[in-house]
DNA sequence: TTAGGGTTAG
């Protein structure tokens, strides 16, 4: 077995008696023992006394297992050990004490230890329990250590204990974590009996492994939910990416009376981030601060995410600012979201707080400093902080680091750098990498390593349409039509579509969607009315339609015409019919804006003293007073 | 002294 012999078990001599350990009243002992003392060392100073004392029966109503898991949370292995060894069984059960010092490993850093005092225990006479068996089996599963577990399961199943409905529970659980996904199945089907704790575990695996359907129809199925239920449920709709069935079936638990608790919260907020729905949002904020959840640091870590996402960059300041405890996650989230709002100089400053209070960053720390200096076009400092990662803080960067470099090269111009720095990574580029070149190629017009990157687009993501507009778009500008048509043929040759662009925006609570030319909403007439009308006044402050944007052959007032039509340009008109004068106007967008649309955005944010905020696939483009905050860097 | 869920990027 793989656990034996690594474990030398030997009792240490007892610590000298410690001059301020005077007091020989057993019950005090015990309760300096359970409550005021706290370190090993303190722990090992009355225990070593006591030993002293040599007075079995004292030593039978003391604390061990206290003594023993405290010694073994310090990873002082042997001393747990010790005490372990010395207890007889006349006077102490053992097995707590062994239980103890399981449960602490399996719980701590290094699980890794449980398994190991574990196996020690076949050298003594002593029968493990159902607790003991419950402790290694969360080692298990949490170091998906499937033959261990599959040893244990046997153990179990040899010592009777196999209708433990707890055991089978954990069993189940450690099958799932080791991605044995058959074997758990089966294992839930086999079960003779099963409480509301074995399904939760069915589903949240099925969920994890993108099985939400199968996780559904369990769900449906269950006799008897719990919140957890619910969680589960709502937690595996966000993660597959279908936010809006997570709020459906938010919508669902509330009227069957359950209550979410900080984890349904975190979920929902997760979802409302990705649906930027701002207000569902709110309502959930207003909902954890009267719950008390607002003390919950990943609460308020997926809350300043919902915020970030929603565009409302202030208000997660405010709650990252009044923060009791932050971990890395918050500071990184703040850091990325500052980027993703154009504001990069404060990005690189809370980055220096942060350094200054001696917080450590991690890898994706780094993906929003790298997207900060991408956004402003700081190339030293960006180069400055991708040595730093792995000089100062033994980072290793991954294919989204070399992602964000060859983004911050391509955009600023340097294209040949880019290409080398493609071709001397260390892992294989993908489609992100090379795509990303092919943006800096599109901003500074270069058709040479626009060709060279779709070269390796078409073999590592063939399907993805948006490469083969973009260079659709790089001929066009060139004033290569034949090639443009060449890149639109090759498209329908390959049967890739292009991914229809839609805008949303959220009124009274109510989403609004719109696509390209929609005449679906029941205020489409009023819309392209309004249009019309502002359309007169963006060309007298010197709108120019961009009609290269449009890559449809067809002659160029009808590429006007499709221009005009654009989902972002239907929505913000649709916002300022529908909403008080003054307020901002929220977009929400599945594709990058377009060239065009970004012009006119800028001049409506004049002209109706309007903020206009755009969540597009990349980023926000805050518009206001004629301009944009991402400076035309995008 | 035992079982199940959550955050930043993409």
């Amino acid at each position: 077995m793989v656990l034996t012999g690594v474990c030398s078990l030997h009792i240490q001599p007892p610590l000298p008696a410690i001059p301020n350990v005077k007091n020989t009243n057993i019950e005090t002992v015990r309760t300096d023992l359970l409550h005021n003392f706290n370190t090993p060392f303190e722990l090992k100073q009355i225990h070593s006394y006591i030993i002293k004392t040599n007075n079995n029966e004292k030593y039978s109503i003391l604390p061990l297992n206290r003594v023993a898991s405290v010694c073994a949370l310090s990873c002082d292995f042997d001393y747990a050990q010790s005490i372990i060894q010395r207890v007889s069984p006349s006077h102490y059960d053992e097995i707590v004490i062994w239980n103890s010092c399981l449960k602490t490993f399996a719980e701590g850093d290094n699980p890794i230890h449980a398994l190991l005092l574990f196996s020690q225990l076949s050298h003594y006479d002593i029968r493990p329990d159902t607790f003991t068996f419950s402790f290694v089996l969360k080692a298990c599963s949490l170091l998906s250590h499937l033959v261990t577990g599959s040893l244990v399961h046997a153990l179990v199943e040899k010592l009777g204990f196999q209708s433990d409905l707890f055991l089978q529970n954990t069993i189940l659980h450690m099958y799932a974590s080791c991605g044995l996904t058959h074997v758990a199945q089966r294992f839930f089907d086999k079960m003779p009996r099963r409480d509301v704790v074995s399904w939760n575990i069915i589903i949240t695996h099925l969920t994890k492994q993108d099985q939400i359907q199968l996780a559904h129809a369990l769900f449906d199925q269950m006799p008897k939910r719990s919140v957890r239920s619910w969680t589960a449920m709502i937690a595996g709709y966000v993660q597959c990416g279908r936010p809006k069935e997570a709020i459906r079936l938010f919508t669902l638990m509330e009227e069957a009376g359950e209550k979410p608790n900080e984890v349904t919260v975190v979920a929902l907020l997760a979802a409302c981030a990705d649906l930027g729905a701002l207000d569902l949002g709110r309502r959930v904020h207003e909902y954890l601060n009267k719950c008390g959840f607002g003390k919950n640091v990943r609460v308020c870590n997926t809350l300043i995410d919902m915020y970030i996402k929603c565009g409302c960059l202030e208000i997660a300041q405010k709650v990252f600012a009044g923060m009791e405890e932050r971990t890395i996650v918050s500071w990184s989230a703040m850091i990325g979201g500052l980027a993703m709002h154009g504001q990069g100089e404060e990005a690189l400053k809370l980055f220096s707080s942060m350094s200054r209070i001696g917080i450590r960053p991690n890898g994706i720390t780094f993906i929003g400093l790298l997207h900060a200096c991408s956004h402003m076009g700081l190339i030293n400092e960006g180069r400055r902080f991708f040595n730093s990662m792995t000089r100062d803080y033994g980072i290793i960067p991954q294919i989204e680091h070399y992602g964000c470099m060859v983004d911050l090269l391509s955009r600023s111009g340097l294209l040949q750098e880019a290409h080398e720095f493609i071709k001397n990574m260390p892992i294989k580029a993908n489609g992100v990498v090379w795509g990303a070149l092919l943006g800096g190629c599109k901003v500074h017009k270069n058709v040479e390593l626009a060709e060279e990157a779709i070269k390796h687009l078409l073999v590592l993501d063939p399907l993805n349409d948006g490469y083969y507009v973009v260079l659709s778009n790089i001929y066009a500008d060139a004033g290569r039509w034949e090639d443009a048509a060449r890149v639109r043929k090759l498209m329908r040759d390959q049967g890739v579509k292009k991914t229809p662009g839609w805008s949303s925006i959220s009124v009274d609570g109510s989403v609004h969607e719109f696509v390209a030319g929609d005449a679906a909403h029941p205020q489409a007439e009023e819309i392209y009315e309004k249009w019309q009308q502002l359309l007169k006044q963006l060309k007298l402050r010197g709108y120019v339609p961009d009609t290269k944007v449009v890559l449809l052959d067809m002659e160029e007032d009808k590429k006007e015409h499709v221009l005009y039509r654009h989902s972002e340009k239907l929505a913000v008109v649709f916002g300022l019919m529908n909403t008080p004068p003054g307020t901002p106007i929220r977009i929400m967008k599945n594709l990058r804006v377009c060239e065009d649309c970004h012009a006119a955005l800028k001049l409506i944010s004049e002209i109706n003293n309007r903020d206009i905020i755009v969540r597009d696939r990349n980023r926000f483009h805050c518009f206001k007073d004629g301009s944009c905050s991402c400076r035309e860097y995008w």
